[in-house]
DNA sequence: TGTACATCAGTGAACGCGCGTTCACTGATGTAC
DNA sequence: TGTACATCAGTGAACGCGCGTTCACTGATGTAC
């Protein structure tokens, strides 16, 4: 395979990748709003302004962060739904269930920026960060659908009917993850999606106090089977 | 009632009060992260090193609106609930979740101060938070263990044990929150308590997206009730 | 293959800014006799 | 009730710091003929 690349195009990508590792470097230590141009410069070996060479300014650095943490958490649940038998429903829920977590323990600060505290003064600019941060979502989408399809959900009978604006929004949701269950289970699904975060975060961002609980892989698994259950897989 | 204080005295809680005010509401526009001593002296119309008087430090401050937020927070709770007859487990849990999401919704920024991302470098000092941070699952654990007691939980029969050492960490909690129930029981309760923050954190904090769902009420009704459902109320 | 020119990574100085904290001080309020 | 003294809120200057961003520049790498 001939490599087209010019040896400065390399050495451009290069340097990308070193400003994205360091700033996800200094991220970990200082967090996000004490992120700074000057301190990513510094430890690259190179003088203040030379960044501006790369990222139009620190809110773009920011931004490289965000779309860099989408896409390694991306792949990771892509990875390690692959690897379960695609009519293990449950088995898939519960493997991006754990995909997510793992990521998140490695990477606190990183999960920190994409699931914490909006960054005050920076807006994330849909146009990039979307299609990243919609691929977990996407993936627990796919799971539901496909144990749909297979006839694999069980819920209750008694559920009540989804209430009218609700369903509308479910509707309008389905254009970008289509899906042809019932909007109930949709509607699951959300909670799952949010309540799985919700248990991640209490553990990464340290909501659970230091000393609560020591077994706490054994506590998650609990929690994934329980939402699992909640989804009718 | 004879008031004790001098009129020093309350001149100085009357200060102290509004440092935490205007504490807050710098929060709200610039984040934790860059709230600052001097700022608030600037607001005050106080010199900056004034504020040395009341507070030992910009940590300190921190500190002060952390536990004022889980104090306000706490009230709202326990106020909600007191509105609910004591039997009516389900609107009782009900109550909780609405008065949390309420108090977000109305004060994101202390929100994401006590639930969002650690502040980097600042380290709550356990002894003055820990009392007013667990107010609200210890509203929760008294519904769970009142509905218990009556014997109004029903949960699936086919549950399984709960695992050697988380038991034993549900054991360890129950000093502090004491219960009967089983300790199949308190693991859903835990469940089903980060899963109530990770609804409210992803709409508070941003995670559905801008134009994702309009009927956000209706979406968080229906989680609370299928949160309900988890723990057997 | 050799030369002239264009591109681009990185330099270094400068801009104006806000920050936390210390310190000696002034002057008003409170207390003891 | 009046006076001497202690307490304490707030002042203003100063410390040393790091920040984002601009700008004219140097010198190495790449390209066109």
């Amino acid at each position: 395979m001939a490599d087209t690349t010019t040896p400065r195009e390399r050495a451009r990508a290069q340097t990308l990748q070193d400003i994205t590792r360091i700033g996800r470097s200094h991220l970990a230590t200082e967090g996000a709003a004490a992120l700074s141009v000057r301190a990513v410069a510094r430890e690259l070996g190179v003088v203040s302004s030379a960044i501006y060479r790369y990222v139009r300014s620190r809110d773009d650095l920011l931004t490289l962060l965000v779309v860099d943490g989408y896409d390694e958490l991306g792949d990771e649940v892509d990875a390690a739904v692959a690897k379960v038998a695609v009519d293990d429903h449950r088995g898939r829920f519960v493997a991006i269930g754990r995909a997510v977590r793992r990521w998140a323990l490695r990477e606190p600060a990183t999960y920190a920026l994409l699931f914490g505290s909006p960054v005050p003064g920076y807006q994330a600019p849909g146009e990039r960060t979307t299609g990243p941060g919609t691929r977990v979502i996407g993936a627990l989408v796919r799971v539901w659908e496909d144990a749909y399809a297979a006839g694999a959900v069980r819920l209750p009978d008694d559920t009540p009917p989804v209430p009218r604006k609700l369903a509308a929004d479910v509707k309008r949701i389905r254009r970008e993850f289509p899906s042809s269950a019932p909007e109930d289970l949709t509607v699951r699904g959300v909670l799952a999606w949010a309540a799985l975060f919700g248990c991640v975060s209490f553990e990464v961002l340290g909501q659970y106090g230091p000393d609560t609980f020591t077994a706490v892989d054994q506590l998650f698994e609990r929690q994934l089977q329980l939402l699992a259950d909640t989804t009718g897989l």
